[in-house]
DNA sequence: AGAATTATTCGTAATTTTGCGAACAACAAA
DNA sequence: TTTGTTGTTCGCAAAATTACGAATAATTCT
């Protein structure tokens, strides 16, 4: 996240910001649809759905975790993947917010104009 | 956009992925909620808005351009831009069905187990 | 014409992302 | 103990992202 020196943002407009850019991709946009069709499943389920090498596919899921996105739990010799219930609402309650907030109000024009 | 050779995702998963996309970023997450919250306005309000340098905004703006959010027409010797409405419902419509779309089903587990 | 204003483009650099195959680790089964 | 299954990690490469200052282009103002 190559941000400038010293400069933040919001921290909200971080947060909307990190589940957008962990939906970024088609990949993994594909994997949490897949996850939120069902309850839980493997790595190897997922890794059937998408056409990449499995190492690529748990590299997205590492950054769909990071994001707070979805679980995994180690259930030997399987990892079960779900989805992260509490942070998908947050998320979703984020988008939702985000775009009702469009409400053309005025020009802006501050300075003079 | 680095895809596997000869192969693709579904239209609409990239779409939204491409919305996603351009969306993961605050600084571009300040811009949509900038001109979301108004009408329209010029480069220079944005660029006042944010803690980077101009050249920068300009990209985040192309990128915005790009992924159909916002449009920016030249009106001498400024540039005007705001939120290009059609798109911009179809990004909330597709946030809207993607998070709609969880209802912990069934666990999958197709093969054996 | 010359100077000022506004925003994009150029050139460059550092970092991150995406992808793969091979190697590895952890556990179960034979 | 050896073998097999499952998924992560490693090492690498190519491309994209983010950022900046300087240069440029387009237009207006003097």
């Amino acid at each position: 996240m190559v941000y400038p020196k010293n400069k933040a943002y919001d921290i909200d407009t971080e947060e909307l910001a990190r589940f957008a850019k962990a939906m970024g991709h088609p990949a993994r946009i594909n994997i949490l649809r897949f996850l939120a069709s069902m309850d839980s499943c493997f790595f190897g389920d997922i890794c059937q759905e998408l056409p990449i090498a499995k190492a690529t596919v748990s590299q997205h899921l590492t950054e769909l975790k990071n994001a707070g996105l979805i679980r995994g739990e180690i259930e030997p010799p399987k990892v079960r993947y779900c989805i992260d219930q509490e942070n998908w609402e947050k998320a979703n309650e984020a988008f939702r917010q985000f775009f009702s907030n469009i409400q053309s109000k005025e020009v802006c024009c501050n300075h003079e104009n």
